[in-house]
DNA sequence: GTCTATACTTCGATAGAC
DNA sequence: GTCTATCGAAGTATAGAC
């Protein structure tokens, strides 16, 4: 039992600039979002790259550590998307169609589902989840000042209100669902038109949307 | 092939109120939300039971109609415990409690990722989803109608609000996010009074939270 | 450094005994 | 109506050939 722990822990490895090793997480990556976590096996990653499945074993020191490397790259991927996005003129319409981009969403799906049973995923899908909060929020707030307003939520807010509501519609549009959902787009809307002049943020919540008392 | 599907749409199975068959779906209910539905296994709901994994299969056609049953037994239950929230003199208030409830939100995680591969578990999910969001949309409308209250949002667009924050904020929290959070219960307490005050749901994205401008 | 042959575990599902 | 014996497929992972 020592020895197979010394095999695990020493046990060589493929290099990580391996192109063979690229493809095993592109291909892990797309069933992952398309199939869900549980379609991603050493075979159906193999056969989906076209190698042999023992190579993801070669690759990777378990599956867990593969899916561990997919949850890296995208986050990664997402983490330059984000950064562009914040870049925009108009950062919470930008914020928002990052957020509603729905392949992002089925990622973040199956991974906080993983992360209920796998402590290294919940805290590298946490990490980087607070990291690209405070970069909306940081965002927001420079947006702000650099007009002279002041907000009238805290910008991390907006960030927490927006991005949930995103993800939130994203996920009940793959389902099918509607109830609400005009009526949440028009909130939206009515939102970013009101902060783009005066930083108010209000309206997602607002008065304003179904007419007046 | 003509054969095998004959065989399997006339197979004969254990009958629906039998014992053994209620503590099946029990066992599977409370291995999907503790352990995510990859551990939803004939052998592991079996044994979780006490009982041979081939009794999984005397009773259902397959784990995904074991799934199935445990989706629409956790919905029923879910739907009277709504329904009672919902008659409360704060039904704003009590919503949130009802979907802040951290078990009920680790079943939607589960079976919305399950969602995206089986088109049965997607209708039924869905269709569940918008029964409930009318079934809040009209009880609010009622709250405000008794009381002459005019909504300043439309009501199944606070039901889209206040679920979709309550939902994330508790999946972050699983997580060990913290981000935002303090302010988002801010905002929410903030709302809850003007509404039980004058049915102004405003606030959820409100100015009043950080101070004035 | 790269890949294959192979071990052994667990899965879903059915056929048939009681 | 209830449960068991059993099968073939698919799963992870390692040891060793090139």
């Amino acid at each position: 039992m020592a020895q197979a722990e010394k095999t695990w822990a020493t046990r060589k490895l493929g290099a990580e600039t391996s192109a063979t090793r690229t493809s095993l997480v592109t291909a892990a990556q797309r069933l992952l979002v398309d199939e869900g976590y549980a379609a991603v096996t050493s075979r159906r990653v193999a056969s989906e790259a076209g190698l042999k499945p023992q190579l993801v074993h070669y690759y990777f020191r378990s599956m867990d550590d593969l899916l561990l490397e997919v949850l890296h790259r995208t986050c990664e991927e997402g983490e330059e998307r984000l950064a562009a996005a914040l870049e925009s003129d108009e950062p919470l319409r930008a914020l928002w169609d990052y957020a509603t981009d729905c392949r992002p969403v089925a990622f973040t799906t199956e991974f906080t589902a993983l992360a209920s049973r796998n402590a290294k995923i919940r805290d590298e899908l946490a990490s980087y989840a607070e990291r690209f909060r405070a970069m909306q929020a940081k965002a927001i707030e420079r947006h702000l000042a650099m007009r002279g307003i002041v907000p009238q939520i805290p910008p991390v807010l907006a960030s927490v209100l927006l991005v949930s509501l995103a993800t939130t519609l994203v996920r009940e549009q793959e389902l099918g669902m509607s109830l609400g959902h005009k009526e949440a787009e028009a909130l939206v809307e009515d939102c970013f038109r009101r902060f783009e002049n005066s930083g108010d943020a209000t309206p997602i919540f607002g008065g304003s949307v179904l007419g007046e008392t």
